[in-house]
DNA sequence: GCGTGACACGAGTTTTTGCTCGCATACCAT
DNA sequence: ATGGTATGCGAGCAAAAACTCGTGTCACGC
């Protein structure tokens, strides 16, 4: 029933009332997409929305609660297709798996190029941080899992081994998505399996 | 002299005025560091300063430049020493330099650590970006300018190893500081130096 | 059809914001 | 001392913010 403590106030019943939340959380993200962090105001959301003041009040107890429903959406969004693009090639042999994983990821990062930019770039990080860290963590005990029931041998704790990859790909990766540099994309992607070799692959 | 273009309003002559623009920087520091982005306005500045809005005003055009001026000194800060740390280790043998300065830059970012947190996570990042990249630039810049003078063989062009090595370390760096994940710090430090040797030295 | 609750509205309240301005005080050269 | 300039004050303004509430409309079960 209530399962959504305080992020909605009310349950949406009727089929206009959902696409109400719907027009709301859409605003919300062009708004911030598009004018900033700062002029994310209720009161111009509603505007943009099309809808007044009000309506936005009845499904949304503050400010604060649109904010988070824009990002929860978009952070449980990118964490279902990242674990779904890397659970897809799991079956692969090993020597294949972590390019194609890597290379799915590029795809989707590519894909949610401006959602990127928004979350990482537009929002102050304190606010985004729990809901980041969700989809993060369910990433990093994908891998930490495949580590441990592959019997891949790890130089640290699968735990720790999984942290030191996950920051080092996702963060290089999204650099690279978000700022294009000069650099072959194939190229990139073999230096970041090149990079997770060497930290799995000891001397 | 009027040197700084329009971060401050007019230049303090007086020493008192000095200490005026000191206390403002430092209120607006701990106000951001304590309170968050969002409750960082100017009357609360000026406030927890224990001066009045309009002495505020007397040195700052407006919002944003006291909050640049936050992000500038710090950015300038650590910009400064880590090229210093940096550039310290430069006549090291390469075998130990890199290490060097990996060590060397933990102990500056373990340092700042509660600014680090303030800019990184605090801050919208769009309103940080300038100040710290112009930071990683100088940074960026040295590594490749070493990188050519010394003649080390990369496998890239040095722009983009520098690149590729300013942004992963300093990523993993700050995770760890700011994170710190069990992960024992001369273990990582050592992992970071094997990183970047697995990149710059291809099979 | 019709009544009842869900839904939408938007003018309006209250609070906060960024910022100014007239006036008082402190400083320094003379 | 004295005058002028630099500095500091804080009440207060206009704009914008978050959020409410009385009123009206819709849609669905009966």
């Amino acid at each position: 029933m209530s399962d959504l403590p305080r992020s909605l106030r009310k349950e949406p019943t009727q089929e206009r009332s959902r696409l109400m939340v719907e027009r709301i959380l859409e605003a919300a993200r062009a708004v911030l997409a598009e004018e900033g962090y700062e002029r994310a105001s209720t009161n111009r959301v509603a505007s943009r929305a099309g809808i007044s003041p009000g309506s936005l009040y009845q499904y949304f107890p503050d400010k604060q609660a649109v904010l988070s429903g824009v990002i929860d959406r978009y952070a449980r969004e990118l964490g279902d297709e990242l674990t779904a693009v890397l659970a897809d090639r799991l079956d692969l042999p090993p020597d294949d798996l972590v390019r194609a994983a890597y290379d799915g990821l590029l795809d989707v990062l590519e894909e949610h190029r401006e959602y990127l930019r928004l979350v990482t770039r537009e929002l102050p990080v304190s606010r985004v941080a729990g809901h980041v860290d969700a989809a993060e963590q369910r990433v990093a005990e994908l891998v930490g899992a495949y580590l441990t029931v592959s019997r891949t041998p790890t130089p640290w704790p699968p735990a720790a081994t999984a942290w030191l990859l996950v920051r080092m790909v996702e963060h290089l990766a999204v650099d690279y998505v978000l700022q294009r540099p000069e650099l072959d994309r194939d190229v990139f992607v073999d230096e970041l399996v090149h990079l997770t070799q060497a930290h799995l692959v000891r001397p």
